[in-house]
DNA sequence: TCTTGACTTAAAGTTAACTTTAACTTGTAT
DNA sequence: ATACAAGTTAAAGTTAACTTTAAGTCAAGA
């Protein structure tokens, strides 16, 4: 099967715009063209998936874009794109981690607001609170210099 | 206790620009001043805290001003404040789901580095593990239109 | 044949979030 | 007394990632 510039705008969740902008910067490499139309087949698929994900995960298109030139000299940058692909692995991990703090910060807020509601007044109430509110949530000291 | 500019942006991991930056766009509301200079106490850490959760999950500071303001309106906007952290909990639970799919899909990245290593090339091994590849992860297809 | 809609490029414009610069003030150490 | 480090503001500059615009090509349907 083949697919169109839009379809796969739509199937990935971007304008065309934006897909024209990732071919110019070199993120979206050997796409077949008929008529100088891009035409997107099975194949591409592939690496757009792990394109979308890359980009889901806050990886600049900067160095997208260097994954993709290693890509391309072949088999002598295996290891060298097995280190890009780890460090990222690192990256999404530590996302995680920080995400599931500020979970926790944001589920405190919500019952802070569940608790001033009910009150009637957010009057006094991290006063009577700062305790359980500094005890498990922290992100800040720690690193005092 | 009290802090400096300076003391406050090395905890957060941020610089004294960046602070003055966010104070100019209204995210640090009532900071002390003496002969001009902003001095942080105590309390102001329970909402840096909370700042710094918010901007870590990219909630804009249009919005996070947004916050501020309800805040500074008192109990009126008790309601508005939590449908607003209620809004940013869902988008941290998104996220983490994201960055799970994301993570399984760089770790089978990592996988197929590993073995196209131990074989010398990734030629055709694309095609060999098309089927493992396409099994558990589908960020792609779908709401195709 | 003509027009419509989808595609193309190159280049300029936009936006968010800082960062840098320049000119100035102020508290502390020598 | 003076120099220096750290603070201040306003305004201009930067960067990444798009987005928009303008001008054009091309295949298909009325």
């Amino acid at each position: 099967m083949s697919y169109s510039i839009k379809e796969v705008a739509n199937m990935m969740g971007v304008t065309t715009s934006t897909l024209r902008y990732y071919d110019q910067e070199g993120l979206l490499p050997n796409v077949k063209r008929v008529n100088g139309i891009r035409v997107f087949e099975d194949k591409d698929f592939r690496w757009l998936r792990v394109l979308n994900c890359l980009k889901n995960t806050n990886m600049p298109i900067k160095k997208i874009k260097e994954y993709v030139e290693l890509a391309e000299k072949g088999d002598s940058t295996l290891k060298e794109r097995r280190e890009l692909i780890k460090e990222q692995k690192q990256v999404i991990l530590d996302q995680i981690e920080e995400y599931k703090k500020c979970l926790k910060e944001v589920e405190f807020k919500e019952w802070y607001y569940d608790t001033a509601i009910k009150r009637g007044t957010e009057e006094g109430l991290a006063d009577l609170i700062s305790d359980k509110a500094t005890l498990d949530i922290d992100i800040i000291p720690k690193d005092i210099k």
